[in-house]
DNA sequence: AAGACCAGGCTGATTACATCA
DNA sequence: ACTGATGTAATCAGCCTGGTC
């Protein structure tokens, strides 16, 4: 028996990625996105191709090929409204929703199997499509500080642009980076002296926004 | 305009295997 | 350790739809 998720009527996914902390970091449209929302496409008129347990019984021993099943409008809206409810069916809501169905236990089953299986697909590739644009808009920014790092590096004359906190002194642009977790320059000796959590630190001139996604 | 053909997507079903009581 | 129920993942196959000729 599998363990069932503590909230059954949403799905969370966790994605593990270098630089990021967990999916925490994905924006509510994506981290909430609606796995219950029913995918594009599909029939529109309400249709059985009909395959009944004589046809079954046939196609398994060799007799006419099998007619496949559509699920009317009615067994669909019902089975999403389930599924919303709970991703999962214990045997007695199986059982009855297949009474209330009109299908077998089974059917409900895997419906509601591959109705997992899709939805967790459709949340995965979002995500992917997420963090592929994230990572996008992140190697830009990582560009343009470069070449920001580079234009204060070649300003070693001149009027100084970074003033060192504690001795007010100006700080060549050489000893400067950037401190990755709050996307400000920092001193390198500051970093050396100080570590990371103390670390003196000056915004740039011009702070780099991240383009929202 | 109408019909044949094809590719791609949707979806019900099956199979293999894992996990747990 | 074995078993049965139930889960996921991968895959198959029938059908639908839209595009092209």
């Amino acid at each position: 028996m599998a363990v069932l998720p503590s909230s059954p009527s949403s799905l969370e996914l966790t994605i593990s990625m270098p630089g990021f902390a967990s999916s925490q970091s994905l924006p509510p449209s994506v981290r909430n996105l609606d796995i219950n929302q029913v995918p594009s496409g599909g029939v529109e008129e309400d249709q059985w191709i009909t395959m009944n347990m004589e046809d079954e019984e046939e196609s398994s021993n060799g007799g006419p090929p099998r007619k496949k099943l559509r699920l009317t409008k009615e067994q669909s809206r019902l089975l999403e409204e389930s599924f919303r409810q709970n991703h999962t069916l214990n045997p007695k809501q199986k059982e009855n929703l297949a009474m209330q169905l009109m299908l077998k236990p089974r059917q409900v089953e895997v419906w509601f199997q591959n109705r997992r299986a899709r939805s967790k697909l459709k949340q995965t590739e979002m995500e992917c499509e997420f963090l592929k644009r994230r990572f996008g808009s992140l190697t830009e920014q990582n560009r343009r500080l470069q070449r920001e790092v580079e234009e204060l590096r070649a300003m070693k004359v001149g009027p100084p642009t970074v003033i060192s906190p504690n001795s007010c002194e100006p700080l060549p642009a050489s000893t400067l980076s950037m401190c990755p977790r709050c996307e400000r320059v920092t001193s390198n000796a500051a970093l050396i002296n100080k570590g990371p959590t103390k670390t003196a630190t000056t915004t740039l001139s011009t702070k780099v926004a991240v383009p929202p996604l």
